[in-house]
DNA sequence: AATTAGCACTCGACATCATAGAGTGCTAAC
DNA sequence: GTTAGCACTCTATGATGTCGAGTGCTAATT
């Protein structure tokens, strides 16, 4: 176990090193004024702590660095939380107070706040449209062969998708069906759509509508595709200016593994029952962002898990200000979701 | 004026430089098959065309590059348009004849191919909501306190915005007031319909309407923000594999200009009428651009301009290629577009 | 008069080498 | 247990030298 020294010299360490990006040598720790003893004694307890795994060389005669286990101990024992600047807290506020005329909208403004606050780079998972709810369909028509169905959810979230007609088919059969569609599916999570179509509405279409056939098929098609790109990226080339992406071939396959969704999705399921959680370097499965941390959060509506709020940046993080800006971020958009969606 | 010789020279020059990326010299010009003169000759031949401003040294014992000037010259009076191949034609028919639900997915895919078949960034600007027009209005009600307006232009585009009900408004009376909008304000161009409001529609909803004042609040609120974030990427890290970008520092400055709308827009705006235009370094008026060239096409429905589709690259661009898959892109997104929506 | 061979010259790329400086580990003294 | 002292290690930096691709110019050739 570390010392009460150690643990003190661990934080200053880790602390130094999120400033600098720079190899901390004992020389540097023993100048500090909250510092009283020799480089010596510290060389010694750095070694120590080293042999111990919690820290690491560049090659031999540089100072030390964090390793990945060390961050882990610092995250989990030594981590205290950031204040924000009153400026800072200001600026968050009146994001969140703004009038959004569209949900995207405003998820689209938390990604912003994350990686505008942070230099990171930030995700923000839009609201699953697997879990959400059909509150009521749409069909308006473009032309006479094609018409915009739109399909708006409990959370706010208006889908539409173009559909060509079936030939030779009516606009009151049209009609009719969209209002069977309203009266029979109001409440019916949206993966399941065409699932209770097929269980449940297809008799009563068949009594209704004459082109019954012709309608169900342009239902199973318009209702088939689930767009689940509900990806929100705040401040991409933050990475860039970050000091250990210097490279560009570092930085490359990082950012190329951002824009891929089964990694995104990946990186940012819930997992874990703690406010914010935390995945360090190696522990995301990914290589291509072995050398990147992963803080994530979520967000919900009236208690109810919606969607994930993520700040990537590289495992030399400002740990305490991401993690007192994502419990804050996650709180205010929860509180504005649900002070405009709660009613469903 | 230039010889036959030197505009052979010229063209085979930035052809091999746009190539290589390495500075072209005299002996490698004369080792090629298709060229019989020394490169004594040549040599001779490209002192004179530096003299001219058409090619540059990067330093004084240095092979030959094209200079601005030379691209131009090369762009106006060289550039034969190349073939694409039979799997490109392929690929691009068929992600044309692809169902896409959403007019902006549609559109993203436009982005995608044009990128990922050059290897560039491109940037599509969307459907000008601006000279669009309403096609139908729907509110949907969420809650008590709020509800989705949702407007369908004759584009297929959908724009929807979440809004406060005013208290104490019946929901019969939400009813007339959309009723009221949609037979009066269909056709409208979506800039102009604030002004109708104010013009021809207040006297009818003060007429039918108890709560007019309250509902002319609303509308004005939901109706006055216009999001013109019409901008669709694709590739936006492609630029970080030309040589001419390996370090970080040149092409940050260029990434975070393609993020202002304001450069973008300035960047796409349509000039001239030939079908593909073509903006060398310099000529763009952004310092942060100054080493590429953006090349744009527009795309109509049914003849009329809807929006501009764009390639940006080094100056040290396969013009031929972009210009063709332009073209090609560029009408195939228009005869799709047409297809769908004409009948508005 | 146009072309080409020949040659001295230029400059960047690359490798080699020396040096300075920050940092360590170890030993012995406090 | 702590610290001063010192030899040692490794990187970063800059100086130096060499190689090769390329040029420009002159004189010879066609």
């Amino acid at each position: 176990m570390l010392t009460e020294r150690q643990l003190f010299l661990l934080k200053l360490l880790v602390n130094d090193y999120i400033k600098s990006a720079e190899p901390i040598g004992s020389r540097a720790i023993s100048k500090r004024d909250d510092v009283q003893f020799s480089s010596a004694t510290i060389r010694n307890e750095l070694a120590d702590m080293e042999e111990l795994g919690y820290l690491e060389k560049p090659h031999s005669s540089s100072g030390r660095v964090p390793s990945e286990k060390g961050y882990r101990y610092y995250v989990d024992h030594l981590l205290s939380p950031a204040m924000l600047s009153k400026q800072e807290m200001v600026d968050i506020k009146k994001a969140f107070r703004e009038q959004y005329y569209e949900l995207e909208k405003l998820i689209q403004g938390t990604a912003d706040i994350l990686s505008d606050f942070t230099n990171y780079t930030s995700i923000v998972l839009g609201p699953e449209v697997l879990e959400t709810k059909l509150k009521h369909i749409q069909m308006i028509s473009l032309s006479a062969e094609t018409s915009v169905l739109i399909i708006i959810t409990n959370t706010g979230h208006v889908e539409n998708r173009t559909v060509s007609l079936p030939k030779g088919i009516q606009p009151q059969e049209i009609e009719k069906l969209v209002n069977i569609l309203n009266v029979r599916l109001k409440g019916t999570p949206l993966y399941k759509i065409k699932f209770a179509i097929d269980r449940e509405i297809k008799d009563v279409l068949r009594q209704h509508l004459s082109q019954y056939q012709l309608a169900i098929k342009m239902l199973n098609e318009a209702l088939s595709y689930h767009p689940l790109d509900q990806i929100y990226y705040g401040g991409k080339t933050n990475m860039l200016a970050q000091p250990e992406f210097k490279d560009i071939d570092k930085v490359l396959p990082l950012l190329n593994a951002l824009e891929r969704k089964d990694i995104v999705y990946d990186l940012l399921k819930p997992i874990g029952d703690s406010r914010i959680h935390i995945k360090i370097g190696q522990e995301n499965d990914f290589n291509e962002i072995k050398n990147c941390s992963v803080l994530t959060a979520s967000y919900s509506i009236g208690g109810e898990h919606l969607g994930t709020v993520a700040v990537i940046g590289p495992t030399r993080m400002t740990y305490p200000k991401v993690v007192t800006l994502l419990d804050i971020v996650s709180r205010s958009l929860s509180k504005s979701l649900t002070e405009r969606y709660q009613g469903y």
